[in-house]
DNA sequence: TGACATAATTAGGAAAAACTAATATTATTA
DNA sequence: TAATAATATTAGTTTTTCCTAATTATGTCA
C-alpha cells in the first residue's frame, strides 16, 4: 500500500496550459524514459494507442514549445520545461490512481484507466482536497479505525 | 445538504457512446428544458458558452441520431432516448457534484465545474463506488460520527 | 558491404468542433 | 401591417488530431 507523507501536500497539482492530447505525449515520453534509456517513435505510438505518423506530428509542435528536443529519426528527450510539466501531470495521475485504488478499492488496472481519463480535468483544487483526504485515510487507517472497516466492507459489496 | 437513498445505488451509471461534446449538448438541453417551456438555440448557446452556429450544427448531428425533434427555427426536444441519455449524464454530474461538494469540501460553484468536466470520462465502475462512498458518509455522518470531524477539519485548511 | 527489415517521416485527407460574416426567418411593436 | 429587432441558419474557414499510403532513413546480418 503506498504511503503519502504529508510533505507532499506542498503538491501545487497545477494546470499545464497544454490539451490533454498534448498532456498524453508528455506523460507517455515522462514514463517510458523512465524505463528504457531512449524513447522510440514506436513506442509511443504503442503506449498511447495511435500510428506512428500521429506521433511524428505531435513531436514537431512539443519541440516548437520546447517541452522535448529532438532532431529527425534521432532521440526524444524532455527538456527541463517538459520534465516539470511531467511532473505535474504525474502527480495528479497518481493521486487520482491512489484514489481510486485505495480508497474506492478499485482493480488497479480500473483505477489506472481512470486516472488517466480525469488527470487533464480535474482541477488543482479538487486534486489538493483528494491528496488531503488520502493523507488522512492513511492516517486513520494506520489506527486501524473502524470506520474505515465499515467503509471497506460497503465498497466491496 | 442533499440526502441520497440507498435505493439509489441501483443506478448504473452507463456510457453513453457519445461524445463529450454531445453530452455537453444532450445535458444542456435537458437542463434548459427543465426551465423553461421552450429551448431555444440561443439559451444552449449561452449556457455552453459558444456561438450560435456551433449550436446549430450539433442539433443536425443529435437529430440525425434521434437523440432530439427539431425542425428548422423549431422547438428542440429531446426523444425518448435522448431522455434516457440525459439521465444519465445527470446521475453522474449530480453524484460527482455531491461528492466535490458535501466530501471534499469544495464550493458549490467549483464542485459544480469539476462535475461538468470529469462526468464525460468517468467509468461507471467509479462512479458506482462514489455514490457507495456518498451513501455510507452520510449514513454515518447522520450519527455524527466522529471522524467525519476529523476530516472536514483537515479538508478546511 | 549489400540486401532486407525495422523505424520514421512526408503527403494528403477526414472528422469533430469551433468561429465569423452573410443571409434568412420569426417576433415585436409603432 | 410594415419596419425593426431578435433568432437562427448557411457558407466557408480554422484548428486539432487522427488516419493510410508512399517514401526515406537507419540498423542488422549473412
Amino acid at each position: 500500500m503506498k504511503k503519502i507523507k504529508i510533505s507532499d501536500i506542498s503538491k501545487e497539482y497545477k494546470n499545464t496550459d497544454l490539451s490533454s492530447n498534448m498532456e498524453d505525449y508528455i506523460e507517455a515520453i515522462a514514463m517510458l524514459s523512465e524505463r528504457n534509456r531512449i524513447v522510440r517513435v514506436k513506442d509511443i505510438a504503442g503506449k498511447l494507442n495511435i500510428k506512428m505518423p500521429s506521433v511524428t506530428a505531435a513531436l514537431s509542435k512539443l519541440k516548437e514549445v520546447n517541452l522535448i528536443e529532438y532532431e529527425k529519426y534521432g532521440f526524444i528527450e524532455l527538456t527541463g520545461e517538459g520534465k516539470r510539466i511531467a511532473e505535474r501531470i504525474c502527480q495528479r495521475h497518481f493521486c487520482l490512481k491512489d484514489f481510486f485504488q485505495i480508497i474506492l478499492l478499485l482493480s488497479s488496472e480500473e483505477a489506472e484507466d481512470v486516472a488517466c481519463k480525469l488527470e487533464h480535468d480535474i482541477s488543482p483544487e479538487a486534486c489538493r482536497q483528494i491528496h488531503k483526504f488520502l493523507d488522512f485515510y492513511n492516517t486513520e487507517e494506520n489506527l486501524n479505525r473502524d470506520w474505515t472497516k465499515r467503509l471497506k466492507n460497503i465498497l466491496s459489496q
